[in-house]
RNA sequence: UGUCUUAUGGUGUAAUGGUAGCACUACAGAUUCUGGAUCUGUCUGUCUAGGUUCGAAUCCUAGUAAGACAACCA
């Protein structure tokens, strides 16, 4: 163990690991590290949720730590039990369990008596006045801002009204308990920052009718913080301001030395998508993608569905680390990282996307062989399957062309090319319709080829992947690209959803594929080999198998082409 | 004309006062029964100006640029 450490080189810590690390070696609260996952129950989570999921989990597991799941469950309006579930299926399906579910509405109580305390001290007062006076009075972050009338309300009344707040005598947004701080602060969230609302009109996911004060994030998310006894609070850089709004509230509570602390790390930023809730809510109401867990969508689901594995997205959460520079992440990182990972796992087949008959002249008409065929070259362990092989085949329709460029290494009259796993064949021509469209290649094998056989060894430019007509299964093909035709449609002046790549799914319905995939499973990886990485849809049915494209293979040839 | 934060090749990230490295991208070559993968090489970088120091990407000061903050959202 200690030689492989020697061996190894270090591997670099992030800031986050690195003060994770020195508060152990300080013994900073006993040695003992906690974090916490906290979404809010109200959207699907997306691929930058799995950024903040592999470090509040992969924290607590290479720490020895825990980490819980907590829903910040605190506004009614906007939350939901559905979303409950799905998060849940999310972050097992990325490979991490949770020590314990809490809800931040467990802590009502608890956070209602805190509020108590502090009306009683008199540093929180309720306020009568409106949403907009309030925004009014706050001042801007360069003008300070005027205290409310109500600010100086003996305690008595303030305790007196706040009971009011809860029990429905009080209409929602006549009333909210504020924290009388400073309302010439600098930090615009301490101009008396709103503590609790009244929410009567949406009964809470959990709580129902109970309560009708609901207290705000940064009241309830230090605090929630603290009774559990998270002691690293990890969350995104848009939080960094309200950290000393969070130390504020906990110091006025805090019963011993202990003190969970929040720490801030870049949001990922991904070119041609969009992750804010609304956005892709948008798309999802407006059908333009067919859901939540469409594969064109970042969400985790859609990555699931699109044929990521939790793997993939690790590998890619590893390469573009955390740090505290919100810059933008390339998609083609996200893409890179799916490839190098199904590369060592996807079984290759033979798939044809875009098929043309090519008919092998002189090969006997009922002859079947069955060819032997590695499933994954990168893995030798895996073994190799037969797959048939006859007079008419499938190839793909790119792979012939009658009048070739130079360094075209494919099908063409008087070229020789291999067809994998089988023999060399020399192309001598094709037939074409009315319009010129090419409908069947021919072709002429030398039975001396075979793949195994000494003669097969003779250099050939051109690899082919092809299947069998009359063995063949027909199948969809999904052809997925990124939603987006602009790198950053969220810094661009136009409406987002004229920014949307058009060809963005294109659907294959006459695709061929070889038989072994009869029995190919849900969610199932494959290579369709030259192609790209494809898994299969859960939409296949018996006898209709449906497949989606992750990513494509990297395709030297067409930037050849380009030039 | 506020507070907080950030600034290293095209992109993302390392170097924790001591040789600016890695990955992606791009380009070139080798190899290959996937124009994939693999291997080799090349191009490209410390925001600016001062200061501290034997020595600064790193520390200090100022400037510049970018982001966050003025929801009864989280």
């Amino acid at each position: 163990m200690e030689i492989r450490n020697e061996e190894a080189p270090k591997k670099s810590l992030n800031f986050i690991e690195a003060m994770v690390e020195q508060d152990l070696k300080e013994g900073k609260n006993g040695g003992r590290i906690q974090t916490r996952f906290p979404p809010e129950p109200n959207g699907y989570l997306h691929i930058g949720h799995a950024k903040a999921i592999c470090l509040d989990f992969g924290i607590a597991r290479n720490y020895g730590g825990v980490c819980n799941l907590r829903f910040d469950d605190t506004n009614p309006v906007k939350e939901d039990v559905e979303y409950v579930d799905s998060i849940q299926e999310d972050i097992q399906w990325l490979g991490y369990q949770w020590k314990n579910v809490y809800y931040a509405s467990d802590y009502f109580q608890q956070l209602w008596n805190l509020a108590v305390k502090l009306i009683k001290e008199g540093k929180a007062y309720v306020d009568e006045q409106s949403a907009e006076t309030i925004a009014q009075q706050k001042g801007t972050p360069t003008i300070p801002g005027i205290e409310s009338p109500f600010r100086n309300r003996p305690v008595e009344e303030n305790l007196a009204l706040f009971e009011k707040m809860n029990s429905g005598e009080v209409a929602d947004g006549a009333m909210v308990l504020r924290a009388k701080i400073d309302m010439a602060s600098s930090n615009m969230h301490f101009r008396d920052p709103i503590m609790y609302r009244v929410i009567t009109k949406h009964p809470h996911h959990r709580t129902g009718e109970k309560w009708k004060a609901y207290p705000m994030y940064d009241y309830a998310h230090g605090q929630s913080d603290y009774f559990e006894g998270v002691t690293h609070s990890l969350c995104t850089l848009e939080f960094e301001v309200h950290r000393p709004l969070y130390d504020w509230f906990v110091s006025q509570f805090a019963d011993s030395d202990y003190r969970p602390r929040q720490t801030e790390f870049n949001r990922l930023n991904l070119t041609y998508t969009v992750m804010s809730k609304r956005k892709m809510l948008q798309l999802v109401q407006e059908k333009l993608v067919k859901g939540w867990d469409d594969p064109r969508m970042p969400t985790i689901c859609g990555l699931r569905r699109r044929g990521y594995t939790p793997e993939a997205i690790h590998n890619f959460i590893d390469k573009i680390g955390y740090t505290k520079y919100d810059g933008m992440n390339d998609i083609g990182l996200l893409e890179y990282s799916a490839r190098e990972t199904l590369n060592k796992t996807a079984q290759r087949v033979n798939a044809v996307i875009n098929p043309v008959k090519l008919i092998i002249t002189n090969y006997p008409e009922d002859k079947v062989e069955m060819m032997e065929t590695e499933n994954n070259p990168e893995d030798p362990n895996t073994g190799t399957r037969q797959i048939p092989f006859s007079r008419e085949l499938y190839i793909e329709h790119e792979d012939f062309m009658e009048d070739a460029p130079k360094k075209y290494f494919r099908m063409t009259p008087g070229q020789e090319v291999r067809l994998k796993s089988a023999y060399i064949v020399k192309c001598t021509g094709c037939a074409k319709d009315a319009d010129g469209n090419v409908t069947e290649v021919y072709c002429e094998y030398d039975s001396q080829t075979k793949s195994g056989m000494p003669e097969s060894n003779r250099k050939v430019k051109g690899t082919l992947h092809w299947v069998s007509a009359a063995h063949a299964l027909k199948a969809e093909v999904r052809l997925y690209d990124r939603l987006f035709s602009v790198e950053n449609p969220s810094a661009d002046d136009r409406d987002f959803r004229d920014l949307l790549n058009p060809d963005s799914l294109k659907v294959l319905t006459e695709c061929y594929v070889e038989p072994s995939l009869a029995s190919a499973k849900a969610l199932e990886h494959f290579q369709f080999q030259r192609i790209g990485y494809f898994t299969v849809d859960p939409d296949t049915k018996e006898g209709k198998l449906i497949f989606n494209r992750t990513v494509s293979l990297k395709d030297s040839w067409a930037k050849e082409q380009k030039k």
